[in-house]
DNA sequence: TCAATATATTAACAATGTTAATTTAATAAA
DNA sequence: TTTATTAAATTAACATTGTTAATATATTGA
């Protein structure tokens, strides 16, 4: 990487930055390209020298969540048993990220995305994140046949669909009210959806 | 109700009617103000005053849209036997009105809400709507011991949070990219939640 | 018919994303 | 080192958004 790249890489890392900032604090509604660029230190029309626009800029920052969440679930779930309860742990460990910062959230799968197929990537992230989460601990119980292979596909699918309509209800149109009906909500979510008899 | 009810009422509806116009068929982001008036025959600001503000007006489209989604849902699913089948036909009823007009899930999922708490009403308007839809069905699995209260309480749920993850995923983030595989999924899930062996 | 009121429209503002024009900094050639 | 050329950053400007203020136009009541 020659020294220009390492600039431009470093130049991109301050907006990316001071998007993440936003995210995390204000959250997607506060976000605009003045605001990036001033807690960047730069002027806003310096971004479209790094960015195509600012979609392009917010959707960058989906990798480093990614990895933060990813951290986050490991470091909360690492002393589990592996198998279901491990499982459990991870698929609630992964709501909690979200919680504790709705913004990613928001960023996730409520911002609507540019009709450009350059996104695609991007997009395949967002959904095959859980899956990549998970997938040692699902092949774990078909190997120990806790679960069948079939089993192990709808409810994969099941899991992750029931947590992102819990979580866009919850944090889009607060529903449940409280934050402990949430959560006792989820736990039996979780525990019905992976619970095998 | 005296004249000038009916008159403001009437003004109302002109601005209503443009608002569903647009959002069942450009979508969300199509819509503004000046948008709106133009359909409704209007100047833009006419329209503050019978809205305090363009989500206010926005959000009183909800309760039109149920109305039709509810008669949708009926009038596609009332040759089906009562009890488990009708309540997966429902389901896909439901869903498929959603798919028809994306605009509308946007409208009651996604689009952020004024942190006003005048809008209250509205949300749990959306939250409950599913509930509303279903509750007899759910009921009947009780009365005929198909379910457990208890096991209804949680599939009603999860039934409800997962379709309106799909919806999300699938709407939002073009996740499965083909309409056939999100429906084969969509079959599969609802099968596996409504189907006691 | 004309004053008072209600209603609608145009003008204007602030905030947004984005692009054009301009200035400033870095680099290469003499 | 000085100067011409290129790259990078900034300011100015534009179009679009929601909203409010100022103005014009109907409507109503005496």
């Amino acid at each position: 990487m020659g020294n220009k790249e390492i600039q431009e890489q470093r130049m991109k890392g301050y907006f990316i930055q001071a998007t993440k900032e936003i995210l995390k604090g204000e959250g997607l509604r506060n976000i605009s390209v003045r605001n990036i660029a001033e807690r960047a230190g730069y002027s806003y029309a310096t971004l479209y020298n790094y960015f195509k626009d600012v979609r392009d800029l917010i959707f960058e920052c989906v990798i480093d969540f990614q990895e933060e969440c990813q951290a986050f679930v490991i470091s909360e779930t690492e002393k589990i048993n592996p198998g279901l309860d491990k499982l459990k742990a991870i698929a609630k460990a992964y709501v909690k990220y979200f919680i504790q910062y709705p913004g990613t959230f928001e960023l996730f799968f409520i911002e609507r995305i540019n009709e450009v197929s350059s996104k695609q990537t991007t997009l395949k992230l967002i959904s095959n994140f859980m899956d990549r989460l998970t997938k040692n601990e699902w092949e774990r119980c078909i190997a120990t046949k806790v679960l069948s292979k079939k089993e192990v596909e709808i409810k994969k699918n099941t899991l992750n669909f029931m947590i992102i309509g819990m979580l866009l209800l919850y944090i889009n149109r607060r529903q449940p009210e409280s934050f402990t009906d949430f959560s006792g909500e989820l736990e039996n979510q979780i525990n019905s959806i992976l619970t095998v008899e």
